[in-house]
Parts: structure tokens; sequence; C-alpha cells
DNA sequence: TATTGTTATACTCTATAACTATA
DNA sequence: TATAGTTATAGAGTATAACAATA
């Protein structure tokens, strides 16, 4: 680790370097699950229930709504989730997650849960501060 | 949040919050640099003075070598980095950083070191001790 | 006029398989 | 035979600009 006495940057560089170690498992995940990264992400964000307008989606995972065309077709192909005209304004389009998507995405939503093993690991103090100094960074 | 009992859990999903808030500032610095995503994050890798090897920069980004070769040559064309063979077995070519990559490569890392407004925003007291959490975490 | 989503285009990233040059 | 890197190929993600439909 680069020296440095600010305790936040070092933070800032551990917590890089726990994600970093984490993708290996999100990969494996999205292969296991037959989808691309960007569809897994995207799948993650279109909960059951309500319509998310594309435009929303793109806002989301911070790309183009153009690029979000492409995503959906992938998704739409594979009968997870569907395109639904908006009824307050016709040039929206929802997106709806279908009964296949539902179940795939909470088979996601139950694996990305479980903590990567430098979290498990810690002891239930740690746990429980982390958890806290979290939720004052966020606000939450 | 989802609701759970477990601090883990609940620490393991709000990390993943915090580094997708921080995702549009490194887009924003790689657009700023001139460098595509990927390619800001090899050259992150490529520290100067040790020649890399291809294959070890394929392990760290997670990606075939066959990848990186794509990868490298951007990078070489924009005059950022050198293949050079290396000398106790010839099929392997090793990666050294110019001064024009070195300079730019010292501009990423101060930029990125910079913790992100939700670290940054927390007391000395709590700083110290996600510090000290991770490094536990992480067995640093 | 402005906005949503699509299309066209061009470029980057990605893995697999076949190839080369070494070992 | 095995390995490091390249090439060829095909698919996926990316932004920009032009477009159609709607507001």
């Amino acid at each position: 680790m680069a020296p440095t006495d600010d305790p936040a940057v070092e933070a800032w560089q551990l917590l890089w370097r726990l994600m970093q170690a984490n993708k290996p498992r999100f990969m494996a995940l999205a292969q296991e699950m037959g989808l691309a990264p960007m569809q897994l992400h995207a799948l993650r964000l279109i909960e059951p229930g309500d319509g998310v307008p594309m435009s929303s989606l793109a806002g989301k995972l911070f790309c183009d709504n153009s690029n979000v065309t492409g995503i959906v077709d992938r998704l739409e192909a594979q009968g997870l989730v569907q395109r639904r005209p908006a009824e307050h304004d016709r040039r929206v389009k929802t997106l709806v997650i279908t009964d296949t998507g539902t179940k795939l995405r909470g088979e996601v939503e139950r694996r990305m849960s479980v903590p990567p093993p430098p979290l498990a690991g810690l002891s239930e103090e740690d746990a429980v501060a982390l958890r806290d100094i979290l939720s004052r960074a966020l606000d939450v």
C-alpha cells in the first residue's frame, strides 16, 4: 500500500482492493447464469412489479440510452424482460421483468448478497462497526 | 436496503452502493485522460521500473491473454508503454512504462487516491476505524 | 421545440480456437 | 509437449449523430 497517513485515503485503497478481489466471483456468477456482465447488472436493477423506463435504466447503468437498447434487446431475447409502452407518455417504454426473469434475478440476488470471504471472516464486532460506519458515510 | 440482520451482509450491500456511486468519477477521469476504462486499469497496474509480463497483466485484469494484446496495442500506440522481450525467456514480453506514461499514471494515481465524498466526509475516528477493520479483513 | 427510444457507425472489450516462436 | 503471445473471428458494450414518434 502506498505510504500515507490519511486514514480515509488508506481505507479507500483497501476498499478498492476488496472490490477487485470480488471481481472473479461476479464474473463467474454471470457466466453461470448465462448473462454478460452488463446484462446481469441491468437485470438486478429491474425489480419485479414496477416498470422501469429505459432512460431510467440508462441512468442507473451510467451509460447512454442508445446503449441500453442493445442490452435490453438481449435480455428480451432471453425472455427475461418485456418492453411495455408507458400510459402517461407514449414516447417512454417501461421494462417489466417476466416470471423467468424474476426467478433468475432472485437467484442472482441471493448469491450476490453473500459477503465475499474477507468480509465474511470479520468478527461480529467488526462487522457491526463496519456496517455502522458505512451507514453514516452513505447517510442511510 | 433489503431487510437482514446480518451485519456483514448489510455492510456488503453498502459497500457495493459506495462503489457504484464512485463509477461516474472513474469514467470521467478516464475520459479526461483520453483512455478507455480498461486502458486506465491496465496503466495503473504497470508500475514504473519493473517490466510486467503480458500474462501477469492478464491475470491482474481478470481477462484472457489474447485480450491484453489489443489493450497493450492501444497503450503502446499512445506512447504510454513499451513491449520488451524478457531476457530469461524469449517467449515472454514484459511491459515497461514510458516517461509519458509515468507522468500520466502519476496524475491518475493522485486523482484516484482521493477518497470519494462519502468517505471523505467521515469523522477522523470513523475513518481510522474503517481503515483498521478493512486491514484486518484483507489481512494486511 | 424538446424528449424518448431506435438506428447507423465506429471503436473498445471479451473469449475461443488456431497459429508462431520459443521452451 | 507445453507455454507466451498473436491473429482471426464473433459477439458484447460504448458514445455520437441522425432519425421517428410523441410531447
